[in-house]
Formats: C-alpha cells, structure tokens, sequence
DNA sequence: ACCTAATGTAAAATATATCATACATAATGA
DNA sequence: TCATTATGTATGATATATTTTACATTAGGT
C-alpha cells in the first residue's frame, strides 16, 4: 500500500501530531505511524475512528483519487 | 458492529448471491456473510475491493447514514 | 548549534481478522 | 411439495493487524 498523504495532510491542517490523534483514536503512535506510511491495513472501524476525530469522511481519506 | 444493509442491497441490485461476491474480491463466502451480518471488522483493502466489486464508494457502503 | 519534539523503523509478543470445514436454517423456483 | 440454492453460524487453524519496547533519524524552534 502506499503512503496516505491525504491522512498526513488532515492531521496537519489540524495541527495534529500523530500522537494527539493516536491518543484520540485510541492506538498507539506507531500504528498511526504506519498507516501514513502504508505498512498497515487498517480495519474499517479503525479508518472510522479516524475519519471522525479529522472531520473527514472515509473517500476523503482512503477512497481512490477523484 | 450493526448489520451492513447497504452492503446487502448493493450486492442485491446486482443480483449477486454472497458466493458470486466473495469471487470477484478474492474472499471466502463466509466472509461476505459475516461482514454483511457485522460480525467482522474487515481491513480497509478487503473494504476497498468490495465497494469497487459493487460499483460503490466506501462512504456508500461503510460511512455513517448521511 | 543545540535541544526537544516528531517521525521512522524493527522485532517479538499479543490481539484480531480470515480461512477451512461442517452443519443448520431459510429462501426460492418448479 | 420438494429439491436446490442461499445464507447463517460455530469452531479451531491460520494469517495478519496491532501493541510494546527500543533505537534511529528528521524536523523545528530558540
């Protein structure tokens, strides 16, 4: 999987770092970590999770480029 | 997790049987079942090849009710 | 430059998603 | 009605997602 830029860039127009979302998702900085960079396969209520804490919706973040 | 209704309907509109489904994107029927009932928490890319199976987005099948 | 914060990464342990197999129940069509 | 198809469900095995812990590197502010 590649890297999710799209996270990256909503977490930082909140100006989030990924611990402050980790701690507000509920996972630990390393998973968020990863799934920016695309080394994990996150479940969808994890995807949710976030999706919710960066007032995004899931195609805002996971779904393929428009 | 609450039963995917939506993801029933999607693969009904195609007149799909769960079997047909679990094909196209590689996965046991069973799966299917167990997702569509909500017993499963799937990984975003089993969630991505379904919607696209289905001719959906994720937020069509796995977002919140708009 | 320097220090702290932020992020990347690895590896083993743990948790959880999925598979394989089997059986049960419901639905459908002739 | 009956046979077949479709779906539900369970359980142990297997695969994979995540955690924990630690260390490395990069970024940013003073």
């Amino acid at each position: 999987m590649a890297k999710n830029l799209k996270l990256k860039a909503a977490r930082a127009r909140l100006d989030l770092s990924q611990q402050d979302l980790a701690d507000m998702v509920d996972v630990t900085r390393q998973t968020i970590s990863a799934i920016e960079r695309g080394d994990y396969n996150p479940t969808i209520n994890l995807c949710r999770r976030i999706c919710r804490a960066l007032n995004v919706t899931l195609n805002d973040l996971f779904w393929e480029d428009s």
